[in-house]
RNA sequence: GCCUUUAUAGCUCAGUCGGUAGAGCGCAUCCAUGGUAAGGAUGAGGUCAUCGGUUCGAUUCCGAUUAAAGGCUCCA
């Protein structure tokens, strides 16, 4: 039952460490208050309440102090107490956090405490038997955390760590966080020069650079040519529009937290109002509406490379990842009720095709995002349009036979969404691909089709992205790879190091040759020696690294060397173009 | 928006217990040299994020602002 890979195991490890950290900085600080402290995937956490902030010092006095506990070998015991004695007991504690759990226990419930030495902590549990068993810990960092995760409570310090049986299995985890620190995109991005920020440009608002604005054309070709060839119509729409669209859209209502507006709403009787949209689906409806349609007509898709503008609150800005201006692959598909099944296939269709050329697929996960009926604020439209239309989205995922987990209120405020998920470097989830599901944006437009029989209806609304925003895709890409992309989308696929000064002008001409057939291609011209300007095209992330000299131009040949393959020999130019070319071809990594 | 931390040269970072700054890499020039992980010399580059306060004097201390990092909340 000692087996760390065991989950239940490794929970009840943690969570015994979260508790040593508590007592720990009880010993250290006793008006501190506790909140709560449970294991979570690579760690443990605890929460406190405490005027002053937890500095870095601090946490070493904590540890050093968990230490000791851990060294003292305290016997971990349970023990069950009726309701009022234990709001006595937390009372008596000072613990008012505490006595709110137990007042929003069940009534039935069991109310347990943990006893180690001296410390005690309403806990379920379960717990291990012995402090003496966490052999090896760290805490990493701290943090601030709502009380109850609700932003209407009091901000509490989180403390981090993470604990394992034994110190090398500690080391390994800590080396590992640190690889992935070099790959974050975030670092290695600025690193490889994909993108900056600049602060009087503001957050959220990164410069794509050369290399980073290149593969995002790159994919953003990509995309559309292959959504082109799925019968895909391409709109061009504006970036903004007066506030009277997003009242028809609903958005104004539901969204205009999220919405960048130009303008004073508070006069908007005396003076235009515009707001730069957060969404292309009203603007791109106005395509549909352009004249009657016939069920004949449908299913229609548009498609658009559209830019978007999303007011983020200023502590959610992330690298590429959460930005307040991105463009994304997104579209509309108008269809009948008897075509939803299958449009939604397409989508997903396409956007699997997507995942699998970028080499994400395997690290995706799968959400079918719901309403929360509790939450009148966010949503709109009736319970039994949403259980109608969450019945028939259900019955196309479990045709499909697609694994997925649900995820309450996390549904559009017109419709239930199936979001494609993906892990970053750090664990840490976002949404890289959604499909929704819109019953309700087509009648508030007015848009309609008639009918077979000649009746006027209104038709099913799919809002999907194939490759998501290109901003987090090209993120997600930088940490898949760790910098090194993929040859077909690498923004510069060849560079070419000439042994001397007088080999720059055999150089330029193989890259004028080279650029012609149409490879991204750069030179090294500076006068160093040729180890380091391969040294350093392997820093940069280059796939294919061209060394010509004397003996090369003597032979009519090129000494290739490649990322995957290493040094390749002397080639004829002929046969490096058409392994180029093969290459450039593989798109399917 | 909230909590914590941070901001010195293009990059990574020192530093001044308050007297206006330095290293390595990079860059430029010169010398040397063509061959697979750092040849040598010289030089240019900084309103020490911005604004304000304290002070004879602030890059340093204090405050505000802006931006960055990690969380929380929220979301593609």
């Amino acid at each position: 039952m000692s087996d760390f890979n065991d989950a239940v195991y490794r929970n009840t490890f943690r969570h015994t460490s979260s508790h040593i950290l508590a007592h720990a900085v009880k010993r250290l600080y006793p008006k501190t208050r506790l909140a709560i402290g449970p294991a979570i995937e690579n760690g443990f956490y605890y929460d406190f309440d405490r005027a002053e902030p937890f500095a870095a010092e601090e946490l070493n006095q904590i540890e050093d102090e968990m230490k000791k506990i851990v060294r003292e070998h305290l016997a971990v015991e349970r023990f069950e107490l009726p309701r009022q004695e234990a709001r006595k007991l937390m009372e008596s504690q000072g613990e008012p956090y505490k006595v709110e759990l137990i007042d929003d226990l069940p009534e039935d419930a069991i109310i347990s405490f943990y006893r180690q030495g001296e410390f005690i902590d309403l806990c379920a549990g379960p717990h291990l038997e012995n402090t003496g068993e966490i052999k090896a810990f760290k805490l990493t960092q701290v943090a601030g955390a709502y009380w109850r995760g609700n932003e209407k409570n009091k901000m509490l310090q989180r403390i981090y760590g993470t604990s394992f049986p034994d110190k090398q299995q500690l080391k390994e985890y800590l080396d590992q966080q640190e690889e992935a620190r070099k790959r974050d995109h975030n670092k290695l991005g600025r690193e490889l020069g994909f993108f900056t920020t600049v602060d009087y440009i503001g957050q959220g608002l990164p410069i794509l650079l050369p290399k980073g604005a290149r593969v995002i054309q790159l994919l953003q070709r990509f995309v559309e040519d292959e959504e082109e060839r799925r019968g895909y119509l391409l709109t061009k729409t504006p970036f903004m529009a007066k506030s009277d669209l997003y009242k028809i859209s609903g958005h104004w209502q539901h969204y205009r937290e999220g919405m960048f507006i130009l303008g004073d709403p508070e006069k908007a009787d005396q003076e235009e109002v515009l707001a730069l949209r957060p969404m292309t689906c009203p603007f791109q409806f106005q395509a549909y509406l352009t004249k009657t349609r016939s069920y004949r007509d449908l299913p229609i898709r548009y498609g658009e490379t559209s830019t978007l503008f999303r007011n983020e609150a200023s502590g959610e800005m992330h690298g590429l990842i959460r930005i307040r201006q991105f463009t994304i692959s997104e579209g509309h598909l108008v269809c009948t009720p008897d075509q939803l099944e299958q449009e939604f296939r397409g989508c997903l269709d396409l956007a699997q095709y997507m995942l699998e050329t970028l080499g994400l697929d395997d690290d995706v996960s799968y959400r079918f995002s719901k309403w929360d009926p509790a939450d009148q604020e966010k949503f709109i439209g009736s319970a039994e349009q949403w259980d109608a239309v969450q019945n028939t989205m259900q019955k196309i995922l479990d045709h499909m036979g697609l694994t997925y987990h649900v995820g309450i209120g996390e549904a559009a405020f017109y419709g239930p969404k199936l979001d494609i998920q993906i892990k970053n470097v750090f664990g840490k989830e976002d949404t890289l691909i959604t499909i929704q599901i819109d019953f309700q944006l087509a009648e508030r437009f007015e848009m309609e089709y008639t009918d077979k029989d000649g009746q006027k209806r209104h038709p099913y609304i799919i809002h999907r992205t194939s490759i998501g925003c290109y901003e987090r895709t090209l993120a997600l890409l930088i940490e898949k790879y760790a910098g090194a992309l993929p040859f077909w989308i690498a923004p510069e696929q060849v560079r070419i190091l000439p042994i001397s000064e007088k080999h720059l002008e055999a150089a330029s001409s193989l890259a004028a040759l080279l650029r012609s057939e149409g490879f991204r291609t750069e030179i090294d011209s500076r006068d160093e020696k040729v180890g380091k300007k391969i040294r350093e095209a392997q820093m940069d992330k280059l796939q294919y690294m061209l060394v010509i000299g004397d003996q090369e131009i003597e032979q009519g040949k090129i000494a290739v060397r490649s990322r995957k393959d290493g040094d390749l020999g002397a080639m004829p130019v002929s046969e490096l173009i058409a392994r180029l070319r093969q290459e450039n071809d593989q798109r399917l990594h």
